[in-house]
DNA sequence: TCAGAATCATTAGCTATGAAACGATTCTAC
DNA sequence: GTAGAATCGTTTCATAGCTAATGATTCTGA
């Protein structure tokens, strides 16, 4: 979609102001996003069975060891209902395990465990590479000044 | 996720090279294109009732008037299944209808109709206010210099 | 000519996700 | 001390999307 700003400028430009660098921006950059999720799960996630999700926050569990499940809700950008889940299906593999807090009874934590551990160790070399690899048309200099941008954007609305 | 260089670099940096800027474009970019979503689906399409896909389809048929369902599969980025339900329900709304190809009767064309047409031209200029706000905090010189290097994304990994 | 391959759209079954409801627990104000 | 508010995680229900299977149609090669 937005392929012919000329076109759609013609159909409402009469009421609306319309801004193409808006239009480009906004469409290339959830284009890229689907497509990095898409590619990623494809290449490297699907031969191990484990969903973008699950990885993410197996991903967060193995830098921070310890979390509550509302942190990881968070960090991951998904609701509390879909970490129960998740939760549910990595405990069954025991790739983590849950904790109540027994100061606060209502709190639950996760810790990942050795197997865990094993898992996203062999898993994340893999995950960078295609990381490498989506960036790798770009020079150093045009990377850097890309994700101070991305961050500027992430930062004013608050994504 | 992915917020902490240092320690992941700990981790694993005896077996894999680390590249932080790779890390740092790929999660920005999936972390922003999600946000993108979420942010207009719930300012602009959910009061409408109309989902991101649905309004992308509506979009493209507003543009070209008449396309075969496997065109807007392929531009909107998702299956042929995906464009057999949603033109279901645009249909059953009564916002475009499908046509039988005579010459192959094995294709679909899709049309939008009059009412199709009042709906997306009520809905576009509210969306494009969205796409306006997301990139307001950025000089014009640098939206020009993210499109350029998204539009490389794009065209490098075939997004 | 015509049998099988190819190419469509659609359907069925599945997974992932979120919103809302719920029960358990803790905090707060009096 | 205690009733009500607040805050958890979980469950339930609904929706979006995908893969694989299906049926209809057209193409192809002998």
């Amino acid at each position: 979609m937005h392929t012919e700003e000329s076109t759609i400028i013609q159909k409402i430009s009469k009421k609306t102001t319309i801004e193409p660098n808006a239009i480009a921006v906004v469409t290339s950059l959830y284009r890229i996003g689907q497509g990095i999720k898409n590619k990623l799960e494809q290449e490297v996630l699907a031969k191990h069975k484990i969903s973008w999700t699950s990885f993410s926050i197996l991903y967060d569990l193995w830098i921070y060891g310890k979390m509550e499940t509302k942190e990881l809700a968070l960090s991951a950008g998904v609701s509390k209902a879909t970490i129960s889940n998740i939760m549910r299906t990595l405990e069954n593999k025991s790739l983590c395990r849950r904790e109540t807090d027994p100061r606060d009874r209502r709190n639950t934590f996760v810790v990942i465990t050795p197997k865990g551990k094993e898992v996203i160790e062999e898993l994340y070399p893999e995950f960078h590479e295609g990381e490498i690899a989506i960036v790798k048309g770009l020079k150093t200099d045009d990377q850097k000044q890309l994700a101070a941008t991305l961050y500027k954007l992430i930062k004013d609305n608050k994504f």
